[in-house]
Formats: structure tokens, sequence, C-alpha cells
DNA sequence: CGCGTTGTTGAGTT
DNA sequence: GAACTCAACAACGC
């Protein structure tokens, strides 16, 4: 589920359902080998505060408070966060659970076990351990065009540097270049100031397009490359071929009629 | 059964 | 030494 968006919309689930209610315990799930989780004083540490507040960057979410411990989640490649009910019982894959007064509770579900939880001082400091840069829908054009500007990779593996910008994915970044007619593999030392604050509008625009549909793909319009995805499809802007090839080790969809 | 996978990391290379 | 490349990670679904 996990690039800005969809980290968005996980967000989102905590900030409706888990705000301003009591913790009364935080537990391990089922089968938890191999996946960072917070240890036993960690746990600990939740127990009888509540998160008044949430934050994203990039496809880093957290949940906390002015006064208490913060959850850092990072969904990996198939994570997410559950808001449920005891009664309905956790769902499937449930990793980590928040146990809130009353009856509400939350999940953190990861099936590959490639995301994380901790829990940190506050988001300021996980942000800077990590190292990620600007978030995507935060940095400014002027940066933006620095950072892109300068990479002399191919263009798709820059825009997917967390520590570059945080929050682009292997997804968005095929849209983003599809949008604008760039080849994946060009490097961005090729690219001139225009094209550059292109892909900045481009990247606002369809950031900002799936966060408001909360990451329901079937809402996006029908010339997008995220319905078509697939080799040898029909490209639904010019009529080309889509084809799948490897940059930077990662799955890369390009029309090669109108990307170049 | 083999392959691919919306993520990151660390070792090796330019 | 910074920037870059690529295989590895875990485990599921097709």
């Amino acid at each position: 589920m996990p690039e800005l968006p969809e980290a968005e919309a996980n967000r989102l689930r905590i900030a409706r359902d888990c705000l301003n209610r009591t913790i009364e315990a935080a537990k391990p799930g089922d089968d938890t080998d191999h996946i960072e989780l917070p240890g036993d004083n960690e746990r600990g540490r939740l127990v009888g505060h509540q998160f008044t507040q949430t934050h994203r960057h990039g496809k880093l979410i957290f949940a906390g408070s002015g006064t208490g411990p913060w959850i850092a989640v990072h969904l990996g490649m198939t994570g997410s966060l559950r808001p449920f009910e005891a009664d309905d019982g956790p769902p499937d894959y449930a990793k980590f659970l928040i146990l809130f007064e009353g009856e509400r509770r939350l999940a953190f579900r990861c099936p590959r076990k490639l995301g994380w939880v901790r829990v940190v001082d506050s988001p300021q400091a996980e942000i800077d351990r990590i190292e990620f840069g600007p978030d995507a829908l935060e940095i400014s054009r002027d940066v933006f065009v620095e950072v892109i500007g300068t990479s002399r990779g191919a263009i798709k593996s820059a825009l997917m540097q967390q520590k570059k910008l945080a929050g682009i994915g292997n997804l968005w970044s095929d849209e983003i270049l599809f949008r604008l007619g760039i080849d994946p593999q060009r490097k961005g030392t090729q690219l001139d100031e225009e094209q550059l604050g292109e892909m900045y509008d481009a990247m606002r625009n369809i950031l900002r397009a799936v966060v408001d549909t909360q990451a329901d793909y079937s809402k996006l319009p029908e010339d997008w490359l995220i319905h078509t995805r697939d080799e040898g499809a029909e490209c639904p802007q010019c009529g080309g071929k889509i084809t799948r090839t490897k940059v930077g080790g990662r799955s890369a969809f390009h029309c090669t009629r109108h990307q170049d």
C-alpha cells in the first residue's frame, strides 16, 4: 500500500478513529519473527498516554501527543494500519496491536514483514535519524530543481531516493514520467530547468489527486498509467505500447512512443 | 513451481 | 569520498 498518498490514507484512519483515547496496552501480534517492533520497554512507554495528533513525512506515519511518546510506522511493501473494534477481532497478519480504553483498537498489518513500528520521542527526531529528505508535498520548487537536476543516475531512481525527496516510490515515479513524456532512464542532469519545473508541478498534481481519492485507484482518471501497468498494453495517451524495463533494479513501465 | 512485488539497506563500484 | 548500482531481505499471490 505504501507511497506518500497511501501513507496519507493510513494516517487519516488513525486521525479519524484513534485520537484522544487512553492507551491501555500495546502488544505484538502473531508470527513476528524478523520484523522490527517495539520491545517491552517501548510498549510500556505508550500505556496511559493518548494520541492527540498525527503526522506524516514521506512514507512515514506518526501518532503521538505534546506530552507523551510517539509511534513511527513504516508500511514497507504491504503494510497498513487498521482501526477495529475488539468484538470484530484483529485483521489477518496483524503484527502489532494498540488497545485503547473501551473497544477501539489499532492493528498494524504487515503480511510480508518489510515494514516496522518504533516508539520515538518526536517525528522530527526520527526523520533526522533516518535522514529523509523533504516531504514531496512540502519541498520547494527551488530545492526540487536543485536536488533532482543534479542527479547523475536515472531520473526515475532519483525521484525514488528518500534521502533526496521523501514519499515517491515505484508506482508514482512511473506516473509522473508518463505524464511528462520522459523516459525513466534519462538522467537528471539531462533535464533543463523548464522540464524540472514541469516535473515539480506534475509531482504535486499527481500526489494530491491520489491523496484526494484516499488512494482509491479506481477513482483516478482513465488516461493514467496506473490502470495500464502491463507489458504490451496500449498507451491510454497516445496509443503506443507500454513496456516493462528494469531501472535501478525495479520494474519500470513506460510508453515507448511518447516517453523519450 | 517460478516469478514478481507500491520498500529499504549495505556492500561493492564509479 | 560522494554518488550510484544491485542483490538481498520475507513471504504472499498469480
